[in-house]
DNA sequence: ACGCTAATAATAACTTATTATCAATAAGCA
DNA sequence: TGCTTATTGATAATAAGTTATTATTAGCGT
């Protein structure tokens, strides 16, 4: 990147305020709501940018396109709303001893995923 | 299914006899020691049987194609060799207590995938 | 404000996994 | 064994996500 670009700006802040991962088509309807002749393109290229950048990372769900978050928020797991499909951070880590592998098994890094029903979607009453 | 052929019945013993979930390729060509015409085409037909009848259960991870192993294995979560691409069954259960989500949220299920260093691949000495 | 050229917008092309098509093959009953 | 037709094998078609192309737009140094 060697220009600030009104749509680069938009993407990343969009991402950086969305406070959960991002996916490619809510970033292009958010950013468009900033500079409304974003393209879905520029939103493939300027994610792939701010990734190698360091900015955002890739956050990878079964048989589901990548999000995107914010680098700079550390390791947490994720859970997945089976309602409304949105993917919530929780920032808490499992204990290292709660994860078991076979003998000789070398564990480098786990992904947990929870999935449920976010505070919107839990039924108020019942 | 109203025919038992030899395809199918290799499909089905692959699976049940590779003790680990295995993809299309894997079943492809471990199915082709059996029957050396066996196609891919057929591979991914009688999996798809086989799901649709309960014999067998798709196993996803982010970012790639599913996998498939015995129903009758029941609850347990995979771990992925990040040097030899085979995933392997993690018979433990982790305690719900070391589940945490944000306040009035519902967890339903979960999903843990370990990466790491299969016995085969992490290296003997040093 | 001007000019150079990086970045964008629109869309075509591509990728990889999976499904459909259809002539040839083979399961299983008479 | 022969017949009927479900199943297979080979490959074309499809689908969804992502990347490439290119004329146009706009950042930014002068």
């Amino acid at each position: 990147m060697e220009r600030n670009t009104r749509q680069r700006d938009a993407i990343l802040s969009v991402i950086s305020e969305a406070g959960r991962p991002l996916s490619t088509q809510e970033v292009l309807l958010a950013g468009q709501a900033v500079v409304p002749s974003l393209s879905i393109a520029t939103v493939y290229r300027t994610l792939k940018d701010l990734a190698a950048e360091g900015w955002i990372l890739p956050v990878k769900l079964p048989g589901e396109a990548d999000r995107y978050e914010m680098t700079r928020l550390g390791d947490h797991y994720h859970f997945k709303c089976s309602s409304c499909s949105k993917v919530f951070d929780i920032h808490e880590k499992l204990k290292k001893t709660t994860l078991l592998a076979p003998r000789n098994f070398v564990i480098e890094k786990y992904d947990l995923i929870l999935y449920g029903r976010c505070n919107e979607c839990v039924p108020k009453h019942k």
